[in-house]
DNA sequence: GTCTATAATGAGATAGAC
DNA sequence: GTCTATCTCATTATAGAC
């Protein structure tokens, strides 16, 4: 615990890089500077730069499984977008460098997405909310969209470029308007109106 | 009429070039050869390739501009995003090399969006809609991402890379979605629920 | 595992002839 | 206006010493 291997520093610091500048802009040779190592050592740990999405790819999928799996908080969801915020934006250019991992992302887009089909339906089953399956479907791209590009659009639109535990409740206020008016208000009859 | 002038020729391809592959993945000896002259015929018309950005832009703030001020389809909206999603998609490379196109993505965002919300409030001041004016802002927010990157998600998600007609119109039928709980039913009495 | 070279390429950009 | 030739420079990547 004392220290962190190279390779797993390497990855930490590519993944604050890219975050921040964008992939494209990023160099091996500011890689390896940030990393404190020389710019050979980088390429004793990977042989492309490439190679270095790979594994941050694994290590994000890991953790969108994970989230999606416990299924709790939306927050979190959007901190997570946050601190992986590069992937989808950049993902034109990760497709360039690394064309198997157009296929990693939209599966692991089918899995999530999948599981928050799930939650939804039961919303439904029990009660809580009220709407028609095509209304769900609509419901889920929207929300799924508003999640995904919430932190690109507080950057390009608002110009904001430090994200803070505001702008992530923003975004989840956001996204929980989408659902607002389905949801049947407990204690009452339920609206005849909302899912129209 | 007979001939588009060289240097129309040159933005013409580059927005094509652009939206298709990404502003960091065009290269200047790409972007001459599509437009069938030399590299160096390019740079007589075109000193640094972030002036053609700068030119392009100025097409596409015009293109909103003029939408923006009609106001009626909604579809075309779609169509506009579709001939320039590189602008939104790519908007951190863009800034990176024309820092200058920050304020001035903002400011047409800005503009138009204004545009938008005035459209929403006649609509709510009419009685065919029914909200608060904090739920239109937040309407206002959804709607503009949906449509703004409604292109990406479908590349990105679904693998989508050859847009048709169809899938704009899912694009708006996403976005009306939207604002579809909010509508006053015509010959109807207001629901008084709907905006709760 | 880490460093010092250094190769190999490819990009943006310029000068000057036609 | 258009082309040829060339320059400069940054970037990815490799070989081999320590």
């Amino acid at each position: 615990m004392k220290r962190q291997s190279t390779r797993e520093r390497i990855l930490v610091i590519c993944r604050t890089l890219f975050n921040d500048h964008g992939i494209a802009s990023v160099t091996t040779a500011a890689i390896a500077q940030a990393a404190g190592i020389n710019e050979g050592n980088l390429y004793y740990y990977f042989k492309k730069k490439a190679n270095i999405l790979s594994a941050l790819f694994e290590q994000f999928a890991e953790e969108q499984l994970a989230l999606a799996e416990q299924e709790q908080d939306m927050r979190a969801w959007f901190q997570v977008m946050w601190e992986w915020r590069f992937f989808y934006r950049d993902s034109m250019i990760i497709f360039a460098m690394e064309p198997a991992l157009r296929a990693g992302l939209r599966e692991l887009s089918d899995q999530v997405q999948g599981q928050g089909r799930k939650n939804l339906s039961e919303m439904v089953k029990s009660g809580r909310m009220q709407a028609t399956e095509a209304q769900l479907e609509v419901l889920l791209e929207n929300s799924w969209i508003i999640s995904t590009y919430w932190i690109e659009y507080l950057h390009s639109r608002h110009g904001i470029s430090e994200v803070t535990k505001e702008h992530l409740d923003w975004g989840y206020k956001q996204m929980s308007a989408l659902f607002e008016p389905y949801f049947v208000p407990v204690n009452e009859k339920p609206a005849s109106s909302a899912a129209s």
